[in-house]
DNA sequence: TCTCTAAATGAAAATGATTATCATTTATAT
DNA sequence: ATATAAATGATAATCATTTTCATTTAGAGA
């Protein structure tokens, strides 16, 4: 379950943001994408239809979303930042190499690995990153 | 187990690099230090002994070694792109938040996750990023 | 609905990281 | 010792991101 554009629209507001047209057009970029995305990525997108969104009010608009968790930020694969939706739980992501969409896969419990993690080295987990890279389904069947 | 500065620069020779001066102070820099290290880092530490290196040559370096898997690119904390030392064996990373101290660990084997993942999503899976992040038992006493 | 104000925007410049260029130097095979 | 392809360093070019600041605007309250 990905978050939906008015539910991230309401949560900016619930956090005291302002609900201006330029965010709004941002979250509906990255709500109708199944891939992950660049700030250039989501530049390029709305331009055509917004060509008066400048590339800085990306970048802070990404900024907010991501400090609210309602996208998540991808590590695996390019070398830029990229991001895609946000969901209601913990959860983690795979990319396709191929044509960069991103699947969500929450079946996955990392604590008891943190728990062994923190007894063997004496560390305080304070976070993970857990991401795969591959090949999906429908790009696997046209090669 | 930890590669070292002599298996590193054998292993440079045995793919064909040369090994001069320069490409030997960047692997002995990397060696010598338990911590990530971006290139500026490593410019920085190996400028005073060695003023005649130039941040191109260590750029250069560390993609050579990135790409025979000598060292290890690192993820997690901050936004630029770090390096580790390597390991013979696959494995991954914790990494102090407060101190930047990275340590290894190989006690975990994600092959059955990314089986498991491969038939719930339909993905060929080829690589995977995992990382935890925390504070070492050394920050933990001091802080 | 109107007004006000802090927040948000966009354009531009500044910054910072990384890569490309190219003339010169050098490691190593012979 | 020599030849040569590879490597280097200085510089410039590129690219992503952040800062600055004057202007605009969303939304709270009258």
């Amino acid at each position: 379950m990905r978050l939906t554009e008015k539910g991230i629209a309401a949560a900016l507001k619930h956090h005291g943001y302002k609900l201006t047209p330029q965010r709004r057009v941002v979250i509906g970029a990255i709500t109708a994408s199944p891939d992950h995305l660049t700030p250039a990525d989501i530049y390029r997108k709305v331009h055509k239809e917004h060509p008066n969104i400048g590339l800085t009010t990306i970048y802070r608009t990404l900024e907010i979303l991501a400090s609210l968790e309602l996208i998540c930020e991808l590590h695996a694969g390019g070398s830029g930042r990229s991001y895609t939706i946000g969901a209601p739980e913990h959860h983690h992501h795979i990319i396709c190499s191929s044509c960069g969409a991103v699947v969500d896969f929450s079946s996955y419990d990392i604590s008891p690995l943190e728990a062994k993690l923190s007894r063997e080295t004496g560390f305080e987990i304070e976070g993970h990153l857990l991401e795969f890279t591959g090949r999906c389904r429908r790009c696997r069947q046209n090669a």
